[in-house]
DNA sequence: CTTAAAGTTGAAAACGATTTCATTTAAGGA
DNA sequence: TCCTTAAATGAAATCGTTTTCAACTTTAAG
């Protein structure tokens, strides 16, 4: 493996010049430009990462933290970051941390021991005073999530106002008892979307039942298994919102099953409006998440703060949700069509 | 940010002593150990990653390439690399290659800069003589891809049996007109396919009309697009073999929103078994890939040609593809409970 | 013809770890 | 007591870059 001392030699110059070449820096004349160009493609040299790395003191990397890839929702967020880090120069390493407090702090690590030079926040399980202690080793982004302590860049959509939309929606369609399930039990992004989906419940009087609450569904499979449960209640809900469309997709398959009509006998309401959404039958009512923007903005602030090295202030993009009114909640045939 | 020279210092000893401390070598009284732990943690001192490669010429990275992470066959897969890394101490870059021979290159090049320690490579465009030049920078693993001529390790599943198995299965339905998807054009995996597609066919005397067959259909929209084709033709299929899951819920969904019916009007099959498969209605059948078995193999063929550096030899771990029957291309209603 | 400025080059010092090679000290055996 | 061996420690070299600084050459202006 060729080092920048075999390319000076062959070439019958010093180390500086070579990198001088290497890095685009004037004064240096161009026939010797073109003797470090030639020693270079001889020996086919290529410059050490890990040296540079050391030396400059940056990586070239970035670590985006989410729960699991296998979630649609999430791997279109990082095919989006993909993307723009590509194109500004970044490798993008992912991380699942599964919701696990420890996964988390351990990939954090990645921060301090200097393998990236910044991290994206897409889940965040411990409280931000813990997140804060890593803030010195570099900038960390906040993406679909928001901590109201965060001293740093947050990039989220109005949760509370999705989940508000949602209600407000089965509600207009005359139900008054509605079921609830969310993803994580601490996540302020499932806190917000309840205070929102129990705010509208609120406004038209209606009080929520602790027995209708769904908390730590995420799946298919554990769509199926909400079913079962509703299944076997004497005092059944008319609706239920979902913290996400394969929660909706596993309780409609299941629910048909079983011979349910959807949404006639339950109506579903979704979120995230991923492909699966479109393709069910019956299409599900689903509440739009500009995951791609979002992606995209959290990755572009990551990089801004990587050269203006000032990250210590919070800075809030927000985002806006917009329902998506398909066939699980409608009971006219109308909806049909939309898909 | 502290150094080991700083830890030295607190501790009043050489940067050796400390050196040993971190990599628990033996030849240190346990009270200068103590010491130096003291030191660490008082400063919170973590070991500087890219001065550790340097020296160590070892990153604990390794390159994953697959098209699209939002491909749900290629998600599963890097979760279940993901889990096996993590174990090993590992991080895995993700690369997106979006079937690009250049892109796939310019991430080649990663093993070159030695930014990371070994690649695993479950998209190949490029042919393997010029993949081949890289090998001699780093371990390379063929994973879902099978280049007759590589000389490394490969993983792969008997694709040629699934496209067998696959037009088998609808022969034995009646069909005698059966069109065709693949994924990509160039890819070993869809020529693999369909050899034995047509092997199937040509057993039973049937021909393959090339206006049946639709190349570099991989997303939903294909299938919806596939759809749209079929309905224009004169003479149409009466089943099609999709390359993936994806096509098959396109061509399904739009089918239907046209008035057909499925199977009866058209059957379709799948490939890779996925949670849409199990969603659809009808379900489609599908051929079940072993993925998390393949990544797993794959990541730990490569963790092991990491540590005995002797990597340049063919060496095949083949899997077995199944097929799962679901209501997609069975007109009977006995399939309707099997999900 | 002088002199300041700008262009061109290289030696050597970082960057922050690990490892080799001495050196010192302690322990054990004769 | 002396000698051998093992245990404990550190100085300095090394990994492969980039950058500072000094030195030397041109060029241009006066």
């Amino acid at each position: 493996m060729p080092t920048i001392e075999d390319v000076a030699k062959l070439a019958g110059l010093s180390r500086t010049t070579v990198s001088r070449v290497i890095n685009n820096h004037p004064y240096v004349s161009i026939e010797k430009k073109q003797l470090v160009v030639e020693a270079m493609n001889q020996l086919g040299y290529v410059p050490n990462s890990a040296a540079r790395s050391l030396r400059n003191q940056r990586t070239g990397m970035i670590a985006v933290l989410i729960p699991r890839i296998t979630n649609p929702f999430f791997s279109q967020m990082i095919e989006s970051m993909e993307i723009v880090a590509s194109e500004k120069g970044y490798q993008l390493i992912v991380c699942q941390t599964r919701y696990s407090k420890s996964k988390e702090l351990s990939y954090l690590n990645l921060l301090k021991t200097k393998q990236v030079d910044g991290v994206i926040l897409a889940s965040i399980q411990n409280d931000w005073k813990t997140v804060e202690t890593y803030l010195q080793y570099g900038p960390i982004i906040l993406c679909n999530e928001n901590d109201v302590q965060a001293t740093a860049p947050v990039v989220h959509a109005n949760q509370m106002y999705g989940g508000y939309i949602a209600a407000r929606h089965l509600i207009e369609q005359g139900h008054r008892k509605i079921a609830y399930c969310c993803r994580s039990l601490e996540s302020k992004v499932a806190s917000k979307r309840e205070m929102g989906f129990l705010k509208a419940l609120q406004e038209e009087g209606l009080t929520f039942l602790e027995s209708y609450a769904f908390r730590n569904t995420a799946s298919i499979e554990d769509g199926r298994s909400v079913f079962h449960r509703i299944r076997e209640m004497a005092d059944k809900p008319t609706a239920i919102f979902t913290g996400g469309d394969e929660v909706a997709a596993g309780i409609i398959s299941e629910a048909k099953r079983f011979g349910w009509r959807i949404p006639e006998d339950l109506a579903v309401i979704g979120f995230d409006n991923q492909a699966i959404a479109q393709l069910m039958n019956p299409t599900i009512t689903t509440v739009h998440q500009p995951v791609e923007q979002m992606a995209s903005i959290a990755l572009q602030t990551l990089v801004e703060k990587l050269y203006s090295k000032n990250y210590h202030s919070r800075e809030e993009h927000i985002l806006s949700l917009e329902l998506v009114i398909r066939e699980s909640t409608i009971k006219s045939k109308l909806a049909k069509n939309i898909g």
